[in-house]
DNA sequence: ATCATCCTGCCATAATCTGTCAGGACACCA
DNA sequence: TGGTGTCCTGACAGATTATGGCAGGATGAT
């Protein structure tokens, strides 16, 4: 095994493993001695790979993924900026951070000239409607979704109705003006979707709900949409 | 000079020249033996770089830029899939492709758990608002934008006049329902910009314009916006 | 046919990577 | 205090990989 492909295990390894791992046990795993693994955690720091070690307890790997080398048509670039200039404008908050980062990060490798035709590229992204408030719920959901937990809601619906419930929140919905939470409600015991900016309360739970949200959002995508009642 | 970097280095020395280049010229331009090179070039276009050489003629690259390995945090991750997925719902044509192709790349190097996660992410791009039409001439204008060239062009403007203009394109706005092209106007001698489903006829030049984009952008930029007369 | 080039195999040499060993440092615990 | 589990670094010999030189084949343009 090459090189560059054992960097890329041992960073799959460390994501695996929640818990702090011991260089001796990561050592094992790739099959290469402990004085080894040391070079190659350096080396991955070096790359930028957010990995601490500390005396006594091991390594742990913030949440992160290492993308190996890869070529990109000027289309595709050209793609990756306009999306991630749409995002850091229309969904604002930590996403519409992350997207600047990504693009930052992206243009500290490029050379020098790419850079700036990167910084210069031709393609904005207008103003278009404002989107409606909501944004303070927005990270929260979002963590919510990615670790499958349940939330509790107040929501007020178009019609001026409140109701509180507990969804099971699957997918986030980027609409022109408005972002909706698409859920599996325990009220209706049904899909729903909720316009983030109704919601007027939202309780974070460490409840996980029972089904994975790959799943759901698979069924969900089989359903009928044009019924969208809550 | 580690490996790596040198093949960094050889796809921008490729870049660089637009014509073919002999591998005697590279070799010698990177400090290594010719064998080196064919050694370098071979792993490059394992790696996916769309290089051709052909015997009497030289290496070329098809216009493209390798991404060295590169850590994203999951929220960028996040941020770069729903940006394409945008581009893709939303701009539509060679560009909307671009971006899935882009997609589709990085889906590929990410481990298997990953690509499925990517798969089915959470967030997703709603219908919004009808495009108005105009695709047509999107690939065409992205294109003199990209290589400088001028554009002739028939317009209608919001009250029905229609008229002829030479214009320099040199960015284009995407809207949540229409695309603006961005340029300076010959018949106005000033900056003006077109919605590109009112360009009734498109002629493309081969002329480039005596100013670079770049510059032309950062004027317009610290302009007043909000005199769009055409 | 000749030229300029791409391309591959082979092999000795050069460079790099790896494992072993020998420390040092730090945090935690008894 | 000392002991344990870990991270971390330096040095060096041996293993592995990269490189350059050479020989030879192939292809397309002129």
């Amino acid at each position: 095994m090459s090189r560059s492909a054992r960097l890329l295990d041992l960073i799959q390894i460390l994501r695996r493993h929640r818990q702090p791992v011991s260089g001796e046990n990561l050592a094992r795993e790739l099959g290469i001695s402990i004085r080894t693994l040391y070079r190659d955690i350096a080396t991955l720091q070096a790359q930028g790979a957010d990995i601490t070690g500390e005396p006594g307890i091991g390594y742990i790997l913030k949440p992160g993924f290492m993308l190996p080398p890869l070529m990109f048509s000027e289309d595709e670039l050209e793609a990756l900026v306009l999306g991630s200039r749409w995002v850091s404008k229309r969904a604002g908050g930590p996403l519409g951070k992350a997207a600047e980062n990504a693009l930052a990060k992206i243009a500290s490798v490029l050379p020098k000239d790419l850079r700036e035709q990167l910084d210069a590229t031709n393609l904005l992204v207008g103003p278009g409607d404002p989107v409606v408030a909501g944004d303070t719920h927005l990270s929260a959901i979002r963590l919510a979704i990615r670790k499958e937990r349940k939330l509790a809601i107040a929501y007020e619906d178009e019609s001026g109705r409140s109701s509180e419930r507990t969804i099971w929140p699957f997918a986030l919905g980027f609409f022109d003006r408005s972002r909706v939470v698409i859920t599996w409600c325990e009220l209706r015991n049904d899909f729903r979707h909720f316009r983030a900016d109704r919601i007027t309360r939202l309780d974070e739970t460490d409840i996980r709900y029972p089904r994975r949200k790959a799943i759901l959002l698979k069924e969900w995508r089989e359903l009928d949409h044009n019924t969208g009642k809550n």
